[in-house]
DNA sequence: TATTATAATATACATTTGTATTTTAGTCAA
DNA sequence: TTGACTAAAATACAAATGTATATTATAATA
């Protein structure tokens, strides 16, 4: 349970917020000092404060060298086309969009995003125009929601091995399960997140 | 088409990607210096190559004050608690997490974001672990999902209006709708985005 | 009452940081 | 050869920045 913070306190740190939300770094003391114009030590004091409340932690004397604990970081995820719509591998080349994931989600995976066109996974949750971050090259378990080539045609499906035999199911029940017997399945990798944004 | 790096500009300019990920700062010329073993004089070289063609820009002659052209932004939003499993108001005050997510989408709005519980609107790609993030005090229109409290119990529905009145529907079937008349109905606010992450 | 926490100001100082300058060297192309 | 670009080093300086200290004032509290 955090302490409380006073009236002040509470301010100084939504702008700290604001300012790396906007800036992408922390801002300095006097940075501070100048949007409420305060002097120098009632920001740092505010800031020993936040401090010792435990809303923020230092990294040593460097400049700008407050942060949050826990904070997160974050890596680049390339957009590189659309599943179950065509092939997408060609595109590798030119991703043009990029999303922004936690690395403890991608740890040190190599992942990249693809867009959903289709209802074949919709009981699941996955719906059209959903974005889906895959980790390349995992062994996927039984269940686990996979893309793949299917005679080199891309899709989204729930995947299971069994007496070596693979087999991709459709959550939506009007789409047949593939399998291998069938089928050239070449599975690219594991589902591990996924956004949607709702239009405004 | 930008042009092209040497091979040590490169190596700068990826050292500093992985900087500014690690750290949500950029690092300072003697950051960059002490991590290639140079002298400051040679990484200054390096920035201004970076500069001039384009990887970097300046933000004036503040410390640390380089940044990428067209980086991204993000806003924290708290986690406030789960929705569909009692109320989650109270928890405002201590927002245990927080994920962040691009500026573009939450704009100028106030957000939160919630867990999801419950199956009431899994056909429309909504299930249960799945974090929301929720515009505050928005006027929603009809189709829109929002967060509500019904008779002081959090939910998640579809938002109509008709004369006046108010309804909330499940997507999910088995559940019914709710309407004002039964109900006292108060909107919170509005969907705008979701992220979903598998288990590994 | 004395004490504590908050809030604010003013000032000084040490360190960090950005920037400018000069010098040396290698490579490549006109 | 000359010129341009890249790479690197060494040094100096000004500006930015973190930090420490002293002082005043108010409100709440034991």
């Amino acid at each position: 349970m955090k302490k409380e913070l006073t009236e002040k306190q509470e301010k100084v740190l939504e702008f700290i917020r604001k300012f790396h939300t906007n800036n992408a770094m922390m801002p300095t003391v006097r940075e501070i000092a100048k949007n409420f114009k305060l002097s120098i030590g009632s920001v740092q004091q505010h800031l020993r404060a936040l401090l010792s409340k435990g809303f923020l932690v230092k990294r040593g004397s460097l400049s700008r060298g407050i942060d949050f604990p826990n904070r997160k970081t974050f890596s680049q995820v390339p957009v590189l086309g659309t599943v179950h719509a065509g092939t997408f591998l060609e595109q590798i080349e030119d991703a043009s969009d990029y999303i922004y994931i936690n690395t403890d989600i991608t740890r040190n995976k190599q992942c990249f995003a693809l867009k959903v066109k289709g209802d074949s996974m919709e009981p699941s949750g996955i719906v059209e125009g959903d974005t889906i971050v895959v980790s390349k090259g995992e062994q996927p378990s039984n269940g686990d929601i996979v893309v793949a080539l299917v005679d080199n045609e891309s899709a989204v499906k729930m995947f299971f091995k069994e007496k070596g035999k693979i087999f991709l199911k459709s959550t939506n029940p009007k789409y047949p399960t593939l399998s291998s017997d069938d089928y050239d399945i070449d599975v690219v990798g594991k589902l591990i997140y996924l956004v949607r944004q709702y239009k405004g």
